[in-house]
DNA sequence: CATGAATGAGTATTCATTCAT
DNA sequence: GATGAATGAATACTCATTCAT
């Protein structure tokens, strides 16, 4: 009973999230990085106290301190996440140019629309010390110089108008980056579509159709 | 001699900026301004302290109070400078919806890159209290409204293609916003040909010329 | 073989000081005293946290809660042992009281080079809270009380000069109770040496010898 | 009348120490420093909380940080000016070692009883930040050196007994350093007085007049 | 108008201690 | 007996803001 009521209250204390697991810290973790992305997203990173995180997540502020040394390593960690899932994603190495930066705006708005990616966005970096910051900043760096690696192969094969790499990413990146500052996930549009549109529109843009 | 000194400190003080007039005090208010918008933009606004600004200034942390009831004021109205700047562009009625948005983007390209509209994205309204985030919202929502409208425009009159005006705006304004975050006005580009670059890409995107 | 192990790890654990025996619970509390007294020494008592002891000792700080129920009480029995060693000390009460001083500066200079005397000196007892710091101070007390009664012996006796018992005790306790703060046991003196020296400086000072 | 309260109230808040003045910073900064010299000294710099040191001023707590920058710096600076009143004191070149020496004890007792000495030796440096540490422990070697020279010359121009410099400064050191540990200026024996006994010690010890 | 001085409110972080396993 | 997890309590320090001059 008093068992039971325990393990209940454990649930409850961690949003639920926690099972019987010998990796439960590990899972806590990112339960931890997974709300604070969300506040921090919410209500920018220094209007979040480490308080409204415990809070949240019913639990004691220092108890964070176990998880984690720092609020900035929390933040570093959400950003770190995000660009991880960038970097790790696979690249078909025979599609084309245009090919590949479809599947490149799938995977990127997926991540974008996440908690981490959207924290990463809304957030960004000036929060972080210095030395995280540059962490973070050669992260995207990576992902940015993978899309232009896209589009200078886009332009090689012809599958794409010869746009400057650089210029062109820096555009695109934009369209997508401002994505969350406007899209819900619970709206009509959902995260495929949005993909799709986004892929269209640096497509198309505003040209009328040839005839 | 001694008078003489002290103008010469004054100023300095001011930057330089202040002339002898009645409307000093104006003018030293967007002196502020225009300071606090840079550091804003830099160092983000909480890791901006007033100390910050009055000593880039080289005034005294309390005379900032002559000037602006709080800091947060200071960020409301660089951000409704911003905002203003746009809101007060004349737009040609008689032009189509293409040359409408051309205009447009040239406007909306030169705010971005002023101190004003680079701290307006840069810093987001995140930061303010309530009320005056609810007053910048509704700002960037009218600005909003003026590129779907001429988005409207285009599509009816042929001049674009029968896009969303909802949703390519959004993308439209992605990839505006991000240019702070990217340009630098002392590189090769000037912000003439930044705002052609933005035309072009939002009107072709990555798409091959026909044949 | 893992039992073994396991065994081996024990050991290394406690540092290899605990034995297969009964009274292990009370050899471990040595350890532990042992241990605790040279940090508090070396780095003084509030910037020792118990994780530093436990880290030490190869074991988990709430470990120490086994045989301690605080800081306070593990810096209590570390002084109190420094003490004990004094008051437990036996005095040769055929002996003179220039004869009885000599005997006691050995074993106060030995005591005190000691770890828990070290940390009697250098920690002091301010860190320990009023019941506790009572209780040393009262030990500290019955010591002074035993140097004074052998000062006064002394002046009575004739093997000293008349000297103002109090007053002297204080300047004797000083000079010795500063050794800590410079007398490194790897040097050239010896413990022995010491103790003489001290001897010889509290009886001659810096007088030149007659004629 | 209301000017005469906020001035009674101004009093009362530094303790009745500050006058009208030019320098009131300094002279503030200098009650702070005394202030907090005593409190270190009876309860420990880290039993002290800056609002212990803010309280006994009748000021707010962050009110200190106009006048220092962190609590170490405090601690910092009330050690200095104690090793600073030794350091600057005049040493008569043409007397002999005895009577610099003599001289040298006046001084060190009047300085050690003092609240800044007295904290320098009852809080120790232990508390502070590792550079201020060897800051204030290469002030202490000063001092020592200081008297080791006066010993050596003692010991050449035969005013006292040929002893070993190094190991007699610090027994004569333990001596002095000892007295804040039980000496009151309230009491029967006079700061003067005090260090008469002192050297009288050092010189007798305990040794018999002869004859 | 300008400012040195002062402060209230707030926040990240530390650490001794407890407890369930 | 041993420990990972959790936490209450405490504290140095920051900073926007006020006020007397």
């Amino acid at each position: 009973m008093a068992v039971n009521e325990t393990k209940v209250a454990r649930k409850r204390a961690w949003q639920g999230a926690i099972q019987d697991a010998d990796d439960q810290f590990a899972m806590k973790r990112q339960v931890v990085l997974r709300t604070a992305a969300q506040i921090f997203s919410r209500r920018g990173f220094h209007q979040t106290t480490l308080s409204d995180i415990a809070d949240e997540l019913h639990i004691a502020k220092p108890t964070l301190y176990h998880y984690f040394k720092s609020k900035d390593e929390i933040l570093l960690e959400v950003q770190q996440a995000a660009i991880q899932q960038m970097l790790e994603a696979p690249v078909d190495p025979k599609a084309n140019g245009f090919e590949q930066i479809r599947g490149f705006f799938h995977r990127y708005v997926e991540m974008i629309v996440d908690d981490f990616g959207t924290c990463l966005i809304m957030t960004g970096v000036t929060p972080l010390e210095p030395g995280n910051r540059s962490l973070v900043r050669k992260g995207s760096k990576s992902i940015e110089l993978i899309l232009r690696d896209m589009l200078k192969r886009g332009v090689e094969d012809g599958s794409i108008a010869p746009v400057d790499p650089k210029i062109a990413a820096k555009f695109m990146f934009g369209a997508l980056n401002w994505i969350p500052y406007w899209y819900r996930s619970d709206g009509d549009l959902d995260v495929e579509g949005l993909a799709d549109r986004a892929i269209e529109f640096v497509m198309r843009g505003l040209l009328k159709a040839p005839g």
